[in-house]
RNA sequence: GGUCCCAUCGUCUAACGGUUAGGACAGGUGGUUUUCAAUCACCUAAUCGGGGUUCGAUUCCCCGUGGGACCGCCA
């Protein structure tokens, strides 16, 4: 097997999103399958919109996720007069030229094309300007000799064949007025220098490798593999943008959503293994590939991730979904005192029964976080006066008892089911009501075994 | 508009020419139950349309239709 090298190129331009993730996650597998490397690299050539927070902010993302990468992050812009370089030897040896015209005379060069119609290519002025004087009042920008006839074909590990007719492509630009590079210039000369082998990106970007193509041709380097996958789509059906609801991974921490759930989940979006769903994170290495991408785009499902989510709480050690918990709880919610963490550690076993995500569990322990508990108008109607009775008798003995266990509880439920003539919904509800201030909590026994001893006598006391 | 890509239940997908078209999520019905859940059992639900090729097409080819991406001195 030959060495494999991958990377993931983000631009620190916003909070990632979550079919970013997704391109990591599969970059990041593709290469520990293959026993091969998974680097970061920030495209922060964009001054203007790139920001420090965000690349920060990317970082502990894929921390978070569990995506590791190899070396220190690469940050673009400190290889720019490198890509500058390159520019220079493209100009030099005859594939790349200077262009003269303004901003305004694209602009109607475009405009023209628009009202007739026909599809906009640079007309190529300055590709050969033999009979054209040079004005030196402006500052030219670098443009690359694209292919003008002729067809050319991609080998794409997802797509299969793509075959498009090279006067399509216009003679991009590399260098700016300024004499930065764009994009197509530095994201080829980094890879190159970086030595990827296998370029794993949205299917966005698939245009954009025939004109990298040209230049890795043109500097004699070898051409990296390209895989582009099916894009992400909103629930509307088009490209995942900032701005649709649940796109960033932050909105999905901040509900609660654990992150072997969420990798699982964009695991299998757009990827499958037979009809396997659940991966660990040694089986999606073991079994990632590029064959198993589909062709397809696919939309975001959140009751599918609430799903997968629910089963990574249930099934998760108990001891480690309290740490979530808790590391969840201070960052978006309020600390859990250190004086409820045993209540919570041992109601954590029925508690993550009922929830989807990690705000789930953080509700419905409420009734222990807070010493004071709210009853619903509704609720209190419930507890009329045999309810209090009830309360009141279950009091006496509850104040009583040696040593409060599950066997001792029932003994007293069922004398107060006998002794008031009703059932054991009779006796529980009221019980819940008052210790939980919800009907809809969990089973009597569970939260009187939870609770503190003197919580439970000072909540029953102001109804008896 | 031009170029390219895509098309199986509502959603994510399996079936690499031969299956009663499978699984999961969601939805529905019932069992269990101490409320809400959870859980168990069962059910509903799809090959976009039209032509070919073939003994046989979800699968291969063509044409429609629908959806999407790209068309920046952004990345």
């Amino acid at each position: 097997m030959s060495f494999v090298a991958t990377r993931f190129a983000p631009s620190p331009t916003g909070p990632l999103h979550i079919g970013g993730v997704r391109t990591a996650l599969f970059n990041w597998l593709f290469s520990k399958n293959k026993k091969g490397k998974f680097y970061l690299r920030i495209e922060d050539t964009d001054k203007e919109r790139s920001k420090e927070e965000y690349k920060k902010q990317i970082i502990d993302s894929l921390n978070w996720i569990g995506i590791n990468y190899d070396d220190e992050e690469y940050i673009q812009s400190k290889n720019i007069k490198k890509h500058q370089e390159v520019a220079n030897e493209l100009l030099k040896n005859g594939f790349a030229y200077k262009c003269y015209c303004t901003e305004e005379e694209i602009k109607e060069q475009k405009e023209k094309c628009k009202k007739k119609g026909i599809p906009y290519v640079y007309n190529r002025k300055w590709r050969d300007p033999k009979n054209v004087e040079i004005p030196n009042n402006i500052k030219p920008v670098i443009r690359f000799k694209s292919k003008i006839s002729g067809n050319s074909i991609l080998k794409d590990l997802v797509q299969g064949e793509v075959n498009i007719s090279n006067s399509i492509i216009e003679d991009f630009i590399i260098l700016r007025q300024d004499g930065t590079p764009t994009y197509q210039l530095s994201a080829v000369v980094d890879d190159h220098l970086m030595k990827i082998t296998n370029v794993i990106r949205g299917d966005d970007h698939k245009i954009n490798t025939f004109k990298q193509k040209q230049i890795y041709e043109a500097m004699k380097w070898s051409v990296p593999e390209f895989a582009h996958i099916p894009l992400i789509h909103s629930e509307k059906g088009s490209k995942l943008s900032k701005r649709d609801k649940a796109s960033t991974l932050e909105d999905y921490i901040k509900i609660g959503i654990l992150p072997d759930a969420l990798r699982n989940y964009l695991l299998r979006l757009g990827w499958s293994h037979k009809d396997k769903e659940i991966f660990t994170l040694d089986e999606s290495i073991k079994l990632f590939d590029l064959p198993g991408v589909g062709k397809s785009p696919s939309k975001l499902d959140m009751s599918r991730i609430l799903s997968l989510n629910e089963y990574y709480i249930k099934h998760l050690d108990e001891k480690e979904l309290f740490k979530f918990l808790k590391i969840y709880s201070k960052k978006f919610k309020s600390d859990i005192d250190s004086s409820k963490e045993k209540s919570i550690i041992k109601s954590i076993s029925f508690l993550k029964n009922k929830a989807k995500k990690l705000e789930d569990i953080y509700q419905n322990s409420q009734y222990i976080l807070n010493d004071k508990i709210k009853i619903s108008e509704e609720d209190l109607k419930l507890i009329d006066n045999s309810s209090k009775s009830i309360i009141k008798d279950f009091l006496i003995k509850f104040e009583k008892m040696p040593e409060i266990n599950k066997d001792n509880l029932e003994k007293i439920v069922k004398g107060l089911i006998d002794k008031h003539k009703t059932n054991f919904k009779g006796v529980g509800q009221p019980l819940r009501i008052v210790l939980t201030g919800s009907r809809f909590g969990p089973g009597i026994y569970n939260i009187l075994l939870s609770l503190e001893k003197d919580v439970i006598i000072s909540r029953l006391k102001d109804y008896k």
